[in-house]
DNA sequence: GTTGACTACGCAAACGTTTGTGTAATTTTT
DNA sequence: AAAAATTACACAAACGTTTGCGTAGTCAAC
């Protein structure tokens, strides 16, 4: 029904016997075109409802104004709430964002990656796979200048643009909480081993208990694939003992969930026969009944805003052909507690 | 440092001493091309890394094999959770996503359509903002031949292609659940009046009461502008009464949420001296210790999936020049309630 | 040995825009 | 009044790809 076609600039121009130049000039207010002309142009652009064909310049330019953002997972409020900070962050400089969920699938991230590349996007930002060990389909990137910044999950290497949490300030206090209240005998649940955060954690769980003068007891550490049945049985191995901790650092809040559900239905009362701080992933708690101590936060959506700021300085660079190739851009962000 | 130009299709046409056409043609495997030029050409191509450059398709083509999705906040778990939808269906298609929040904002809409039709997206998918009553933004698209599907919040008109969910099957399920419970006085804790869930809600649960011979009550019917303290003001309206409700339905998970806050508060006792049921908009209740009798689920995830499957019917008529305006797409999904 | 059919490829236009360069016409300078 | 400068525009190339059409060359058929 409608006419199909969208009216170009060699429209306007034939409208007004002048050439695609002078209208291409005159949209542009360019001061080489007179004054009559220039307005001449504008009316007839904007009878015919004239609208610049994007693709045309994406095209022209080697540039889409876009820029891609491969989680894990959009069902994580972790990862949505990244996204939001990206989205945000990338509407105020007009870009838009292309999303991929990689699904924590190595594979997924790689024909991800692919996909962005082949859309030309301008940059990239990567939270990366709980898989991900290897990183030549991000090195890939570098023949086409396209930027890439990690956030969060990053890769562990030196010659990258990333924001990252440091979990030491928050386990620190989260620590000196447990401390404080009294408790000495302090266990963690971990995560599944080939995690890059499962050791971080661990070596700062350590550290921490170091700087608090208290005593290494494997005992007291579990670790779980993130599973349900993993996680009961984690926190089971924990309160199966004599004497059990009364306090436990828990890999993220789903797996506190469970730890929750498993120890009341243990007969034990949370916050006083055992309690808890956990790596927060979930906004919930404020809601909850049962709530842990506190909660180590990491700002997803600070650190997705951080890392899009990066990426932006990086296609900046990009656009002016700073081919120098410019300091790598790394932050690292103090994570806190947030008690409850 | 990297060479900054990619290899076109030119630079292998002059490395082989064939014309472009005959390279395009080779690369996709033109029977006019004979068999040893091809495999030359692959070959070469594959020595260069050469990759179509897809802008050039894309400008070509008028297509930009791109979907926009708009809704009102990625933070919402039940948007979230449809955008997850979107992605992995158009991901099958290799369809690249891309997002943009409104925040609930008619204007920050607006300004949304705007940016993707400029970037000339084939299609997209809407959930509309509280705000929105007015949809010239959207018919605006027609002129470009943008297909667009609502879902969830869609307006209230019938020239659309929409899905939506169909709450009267859930609402009726949820008061037979409180009538077989033994509950008389089921009182509504409501939305906004500007919102079309808020009457769409009034309406099925006066249908709902009547098709269980039970009489409309309006000091148990309250509203609230969903703030915090909107919503406690709502639920006290409900039990400042000598003889209270002993059955509500809300409005959604967030309001229930301050509503179970504010009965316990009270001293009462939920799923005895009072029950609920809400429409179901978080995934939480399953962890938590207090539920709702009930949710009524409005399947996010697959309402954004047909939705986008809708989508791509309408962008596959265009493709192939259907000018004969297909029939209104339009589905409704029954809601249903989830126990606890 | 003139047709006709195939094969295998080249030419050039087209998509819409921007931009460097060329050039008349007009104005200013000397 | 001739030279120089300025104004206001046009021409054409370029971005990378696809595709309709044209055309040499080969071979078989009559």
């Amino acid at each position: 029904m409608q006419n199909n076609k969208l009216p170009t600039i060699k429209e306007i121009a034939k409208k007004l016997n002048v050439s695609v130049s002078t209208v291409s000039r005159a949209l542009h207010d360019h001061p080489s075109i007179g004054l009559v002309t220039t307005m001449r142009v504008h009316k007839v652009a904007k009878e015919l409802g004239y609208e610049v064909n994007k693709s045309a310049i994406y095209f022209k330019e080697r540039k889409t104004y876009t820029i891609g953002v491969i989680i894990p997972s959009l069902a994580e409020p972790f990862f949505s709430s990244a996204l939001c900070g990206v989205e945000d962050f990338a509407g105020q400089f007009n870009y838009n964002v292309i999303i991929g969920q990689s699904l924590d699938s190595f594979e997924r991230e790689q024909r991800i990656v692919e996909n962005m590349k082949d859309h030309r996007v301008d940059g990239i930002l990567v939270s990366l796979t709980k898989e991900t060990s290897t990183y030549e389909h991000f090195d890939n990137l570098k023949k086409y200048n396209i930027p890439i910044v990690f956030f969060d999950r990053v890769p562990q290497k030196k010659d990258i643009h990333f924001v990252s949490c440091n979990l030491h300030s928050g386990m620190l206090q989260a620590i000196s909480r447990f401390v404080d209240a009294g408790h000495k005998k302090i266990g963690l649940i971990n995560g599944p081993a080939k995690m890059a955060a499962t050791l971080q954690r661990l070596e700062i769980y350590f550290k921490c208990l170091k700087e608090n003068n208290l005593p290494i007891n494997y005992d007291i550490i579990a670790s779980t694939t993130l599973s349900k049945e993993d996680n009961v049985k984690a926190i089971k191995k924990l309160i199966d003992q004599e004497e059990i901790p009364t306090a436990v650092m828990v890999f993220n809040d789903y797996v506190l969930l469970d730890c929750i559900a498993t120890v009341k239905a243990a007969g034990l009362e949370v916050n006083k026969d055992i309690s808890f701080i956990s790596f927060a992933n979930l906004p919930i708690w404020e809601y909850m009944d049962t709530r842990p101590l506190a909660s180590i936060e990491q700002f997803s959506y600070k650190q997705a805003s951080i890392a899009t700021d990066f990426l932006f300085k990086l296609i900046d660079a990009n656009n002016k052909g700073e081919s120098t190739e410019i300091d790598y851009l790394q932050q690292i962000i103090d994570s806190e507690i947030v008690n409850y």
